[in-house]
DNA sequence: CATGAATGAGTGTTCATTCAT
DNA sequence: TATGAATGAACACTCATTCAT
């Protein structure tokens, strides 16, 4: 019988070493060998679970989008949900000011990667389609003035969270969390209908 | 009897290379000999002109900021001129568009580098006080709402410069000109005075 | 109570593995996974079979000598047993065909290793005592002409075996087995003595 | 003023290392790093005038091929041409079973390597031409026998050669040069027109 | 007996840097 | 100044081998 492992979680804490050193290092520093002894094994031990090493660096750009995406409320519906999902994304903690500082490195690892871009591309996509079905879901129930363009409010939202992750990246005292939550606040109070 | 060479030319070639290897093939895959090659030299004329990559690096970024800021209009005063400032610093044509690559390249590099994070830090603070310097001026004579929090009105135009830089980096498609512009003057109309 | 397992047969199935890897994707590429892979075993196996992978490909080489000898029929004498041992050896089809594949493999691979050397030197001094004995059977029953140097004719017949070996390996479309079976008969008919 | 260098003496001076290499430890242990320490230079040099190790390899086997056919005697003519050019290229003294030990080498690398077995087959097919060509001279001028057949002969001299070249690499007591050149000879005689 | 995860030395290769010319 | 050959450390990756299960 074989040595038991749990597969998911091996890529799992490799995947987590890898943010640390990127975070800690750099990207242009995180070699699979400080990947490795930042995981606590040895080089070799990174073949049997990733083919290479853009592989393992793909995987770790996906997980930490995954993990900003894991703890959505279900129940929330309409405004208050476009709200809660911006407020999940947006760098608000030391958790997720790191997984900003990690996503900010694989922006300029994509530049001239075409596969990267692409696999980027896929997971912007589906940031803002969720944003948008919130947002279209808001409008069918009429919590938006009728004027509103919701293309133009996903990309708006877009934009705020990306250069809120490069603040929090590279100039983490500024932006604190009250200052990201006002400028969403502020986009969606724009865009709400006037209560009675 | 050493040849005549313009040495500020000659640097401005090399860093005008390096922007061109970093946009078209990733700021991984930019060698000190890609980027002589690019040049048009050998590899060891760069030893010439930089200490060395780092400094070559940090250069490059610079003169991208550098060529941004270059050409205002000293003319302009007040709320013009913020719209002024922000419509330079936005990718909104193509030679901007390949700034802005460059740019991103950048933010992945710096995290984990100090030195980087620093020439970074004084780039973006050079950045906000010119908005700042703009908008109070703009304040001072009378061309925006009492209420109006400078501070904040800095943040957030420097959030959208950096969340535009990205869309023109890694989105190319996104973003057209005419919506960055809308984006600006959304938040300017709301900070300006209403007219009589 | 251990698995039954045919510890020939397994060692027999591990063999044919290689010769297969070593065939398809070259004895550089026969690395013991690809082995083990093609054997439909895990890695860890070869270690109860073969002390290293040495003996493993020692044990290769010598296994498919062995085959090519296993088949003579052991009623034929003289000349005749001459050129029955040579077309057994030869190339002639498919099967032997892909063991000289095999054969010239390891050729490159004694070079600068004594201990394969010497294993070679041992199976070379086998294949031409069986020549040297049946030739001299055929003189002592007057088959050769009297003037014959059953020596340099070993040593003809080695040097024809082996040039159709690397033939059979590198220029498969050459050296049909006419051919082949032709120059083994050129050689025997020069050194039979005119019949009555 | 660059550095001057030969490159197509530094380029020889790498591939005699290499087949120095190859001849003392075995083609398998010819790593990059052990052929620059060979050739006393770093092994970055490699790089320099070799794209990578599969070109060093295979320019290597074709330098041990030009060496053999560079020094043939433009003055003959005939069956002594054939003669010559078979004497040039068997293993009759040191220098030429040092290449010998090196082409054997090549040929188990050849072995599932199709660039490598092209390689190889342009560089039989050139051997076979200057034999044939040498042998249809002769048959011009009358010096066969008239039911020779051309190709049958080249193939008996192609496959001669072949297996005299491995016996020089691995049973290097065996196959003296008289013996070598007997055999050519022997089959020289057979097809030479009776003289007058 | 068999598994396959783990090791870590070794490989080919890249690359910033140095320096004789 | 400029060249490009040379260096050698560092890299990602491979692989024979070991061993807990």
């Amino acid at each position: 019988m074989p040595k038991i492992v749990d597969h998911d979680e091996r890529r799992r804490s490799l995947i987590e070493a890898t943010w640390r050193v990127i975070a800690r290092e750099g990207i242009a520093s995180a070699t699979t060998r400080g990947i490795a002894r930042e995981a606590g094994c040895s080089s070799g031990v990174l073949a049997h679970y990733f083919a290479d090493k853009a592989e393992l660096m793909a995987s770790a750009m996906l997980a930490a989008h995954a993990e900003v995406h894991a703890r959505l409320d279900p129940g929330l519906t309409g405004l208050a949900s476009v709200r809660q999902y911006m407020l999940e994304c947006l760098p608000l903690d030391a958790r997720r000011r790191f997984l900003a500082v990690v996503e900010v490195s694989f922006w300029g690892q994509a530049v001239g990667n075409p596969r990267l871009v692409e696999l980027y591309a896929d997971e912007v996509q589906g940031f803002r389609s969720r944003i948008r079905t919130r947002l279209e879901h808001a409008a069918e129930r009429g919590e938006l003035r009728p004027d509103v363009d919701v293309e133009a409010v996903v990309h708006e939202l877009h934009v705020l969270n990306d250069g809120l992750s490069l603040q929090a990246a590279l100039s983490p005292h500024r932006a604190p969390a009250e200052q990201q939550t006002a400028l969403v606040d502020a986009v969606l109070d724009r865009i709400r209908r006037a209560g009675p």
